[in-house]
DNA sequence: ATTCTGACA
DNA sequence: TGTCAGTA
């Protein structure tokens, strides 16, 4: 199944490069991190770098957006796709619970692109 | 960060 | 008219 590449993991693109290859424009990068549905990695500068997955997330959020979802309920979507993810990753062969304690995160953070 | 516009209900 | 996404 899906590797868990660090690469892919890996923030590479700059903000402009990643816009592109998603068909996006550098602001709505932005206003999607601010609405909680993205968090790029930074440079010891602050400046964003978005990684392999980070593009394929946005890919996902253009789907949700053309099926008629708002940035709310994409968040919501994003949260729980990677929430099962992780759940693949480890696997436990008991379950018992299905709650995750995420970390619910909310942080507004300022930034330099 | 704020404002403005276009789309939609 | 109000909300929302995207933009300047």
């Amino acid at each position: 199944m899906g590797a868990p590449r660090p690469d892919d993991a890996r923030g590479v693109f700059g903000i402009s490069v990643a816009a592109e290859l998603a068909g996006l424009g550098a602001q709505t990068l932005r206003l999607y991190e601010a609405r909680g549905l993205l968090e790029p990695a930074r440079t010891e500068g602050g400046t964003r770098r978005y990684s392999v997955n980070d593009l394929d997330r946005l890919r996902r959020i253009s789907d949700l957006l053309a099926a008629g979802l708002n940035l709310a309920g994409i968040r919501m979507v994003l949260d729980l796709q990677d929430e099962n993810s992780e759940l693949r990753a480890g696997d436990p062969p008991t379950r018992q619970s299905a709650q995750a304690p995420q970390p619910r995160r909310r942080s507004r953070r300022p930034e330099q692109g």
